[in-house]
DNA sequence: TCCCTCATGTAAGGTGTTACATGATTAC
DNA sequence: GTAATCATGTAACACCTTACATGAGGGA
């Protein structure tokens, strides 16, 4: 089975909604995807490139009226075969995920206990922020979806999984403050 | 102030342990850090040649009997003021963590019903085995720390972030699959 | 006038992985 | 004899970000 890199499956399935053009996808991504995946101009100009080069879309170039040509994108049966044949697969690895706030805690016993609760308390706040933008963008996707739109529930299965785990690192973090509060007391 | 990269001070950091070798800090992140932070042989090698390079730690070749030549690295007063200074500094901001699985999810409509439960049928049991290995790196942890090391501390919370958010990500999966169990029977 | 949005694209550089080369010793 | 561990390193490639180039139209 050919296979792809994650960017290009990425770009294939958001080839399946109503964006079909290299600047609609950048702006999908950055307004839906945002809190899981991102991408930026420099790959997805290439990655439309590669993906016609395969024959997984064609493109049809429609021009706009006081707007610059728009090049869209759609996908072929292929394009669709290799985008099925990807959702279906387990995957194979859970990554890594790199925290740079876990990496500084790590090394945390040479710095001040102050300065440990202040990188904690900001990255506190921080995630506290995420948790916001989670939540909007929750409301406004209850809000568009009054039609029968079934991708709906699979994006909010998206933000849900987001708020649970940045709840969870919030609650961590009040633990982790909690026990260095204590020690400076004491 | 001159900045370096992640890598560069993950490094600078491990080298406040005993571990002073690029073979060391390779056994030594594979052991303690894999749950957050991973780094190659192509890293290291190349990042330790630069902290030399900059003055933040000098080199001395240890010759062991039956055993390959050593480089030992050792920080010095500048390696250490870099360190602390970008300890003491709180993250610029949240990085996106890309997860495959919610980007399968996302294009889930695509897909039956079936397949998706297997994904995260498959997401979830990686997530538990990932949840003994924090519980057995904890539990070696807390039996090697008899004496007063002060690291042991800092290391147990990195590994509590670890759980609390697999814990977290786990019950996603359940709530999930609850849903679609439950579609399925309607 | 100047900035924003729409729109496509590239070049340079940073970052990271994988696979390989080398070679000694030790354990089975 | 063969595999594993100890030990250092590089080259090729994959991937990604950032900054820039280009240019039209619309609004303040």
């Amino acid at each position: 089975m050919s296979s792809y890199n994650h960017t290009t499956y990425a770009i294939l399935g958001i080839l399946t909604t109503s964006c079909r053009s290299g600047y609609a996808i950048k702006q999908f991504i950055d307004r839906s995807l945002n809190h899981f995946w991102k991408i930026s101009y420099g790959q997805i100009y290439p990655t439309l490139k590669l993906i016609t080069e395969e024959g997984l879309a064609v493109i049809q170039t429609s021009s706009q009226q006081g707007k610059p040509d728009r090049h869209e994108y759609e996908l072929t049966d292929k394009g669709k075969t290799v985008l099925r044949e990807w959702l279906e697969q387990p995957i194979e690895q859970l990554s890594v995920e790199r925290n740079e706030v876990l990496l500084k805690l790590f090394f945390g016993s040479h710095q001040s206990k102050q300065q440990t609760v202040y990188i904690l308390q900001d990255y506190k706040q921080k995630l506290a922020q995420r948790y916001e933008t989670y939540v909007s963008i929750e409301n406004s996707i209850l809000e568009h979806a009054t039609d029968e739109e079934k991708d709906a529930e699979y994006w909010l299965l998206t933000l849900d999984y987001g708020k649970r785990t940045t709840v969870a690192a919030i609650e961590w973090c009040e633990h982790a403050l909690q026990q260095f509060e204590f020690k400076e007391r004491s």
